[in-house]
DNA sequence: ATAGGTGTTTCTTT
DNA sequence: AAAAGAAACACCTA
């Protein structure tokens, strides 16, 4: 699930849950979401340790300590749960942190498609240094520089994270409904005006999703119709059957009607 | 029982 | 060279 407003909403959970608190115990229940650091030098290092800053980028999180850093990516089915230490683990619960006052983070995840990276302050830099600018915090100028020059489709151009960090399927097929443009636009016919209003779109899109800590499933938006029946729901705006295909290799949802087909 | 999913990487093809 | 496509990762649901 998570796109930049799901690990947003983690970032929150992360910081009323263990914020400042001494880490008394980790433990890894599958060290298959471990990334190069093994379950016992992960254990080594934090315990002891608090976490201090919790910074978000696009949709990483990254849990500073003082020492090491915590680097979380969600895959598809990745999240946080705060829990009392007391408490029965979920099956997919593969690492819990215990907290001074009993409580305990647990990163669970079902699919175990990303996990958890151990590092120092500087690798941890250079990993953000492979991403675009976070889509929430991107300014106009440096939203209008990540997406000149590019000449492949629009769709691809928003969920490459490396041009713009936050962006997933959800997010960028509403975010191109929103705005009326066509996910096979190609990047580069964009005129100016349709820039703007894709990065005003972009921006209303993501405070209401942060918000809600999802992409919202509403009736008057794209992603409330996404999992119609095979007909296709038909468009909150203009009631034209909504069309489904593929594009940057995911599945994709348009108003044929309101985003009109490139060529 | 096969397909597909709010993600990314890697390899191959255009 | 850049971009599209397909497969792989792992697990569950329809």
């Amino acid at each position: 699930m998570p796109e930049l407003p799901d690990v947003e909403g983690f970032r929150k959970v992360l910081a009323g849950c263990a914020r400042g608190r001494t880490i008394e115990q980790v433990d890894v229940r599958d060290a298959g979401v471990l990334h190069g650091v093994g379950a016992g030098r992960l254990s080594r290092d934090l315990e002891g340790r608090r976490f201090t800053e919790l910074e978000r980028h696009g949709k990483w999180l990254l849990a500073h300590t003082g020492g090491p850093t915590v680097q979380f990516h969600f895959g598809m089915t990745g999240r946080l749960v705060c829990a009392h230490a007391d408490d029965a683990p979920h099956a997919h619960d593969r690492v819990l942190f215990t907290l001074a006052g009993s409580r305990q983070l647990r990163y669970r995840d079902q699919r175990k498609l990303k996990g958890l990276w151990l590092a120092g302050d500087p690798e941890a830099a250079r990993l953000l240094d492979e991403q675009g600018p976070d889509a929430l915090a991107v300014s106009r100028a440096d939203f209008d520089a990540a997406l000149t020059g590019r000449r492949g489709r629009l769709k691809a151009a928003l969920t490459d994270q490396s041009l713009l960090a936050g962006l997933g399927n959800l997010l960028a097929d509403e975010i191109l409904w929103q705005s009326r443009l066509h996910p096979s636009r190609s990047t580069g016919s964009l005129t100016d005006g349709e820039r703007a209003e894709l990065y005003r779109t972009m921006r209303r899109v993501l405070r209401t999703s942060v918000r809600a800590a999802q992409v919202p499933p509403r009736d008057d938006w794209l992603t409330g119709h996404r999992d119609a029946p095979d007909p296709g729901a038909p468009c909150p705006r203009c009631g034209t059957r909504l069309r489904a295909g593929r594009a940057a290799g995911r599945t994709t949802y348009w108003c044929p009607h309101c985003q009109p087909a490139p060529d």
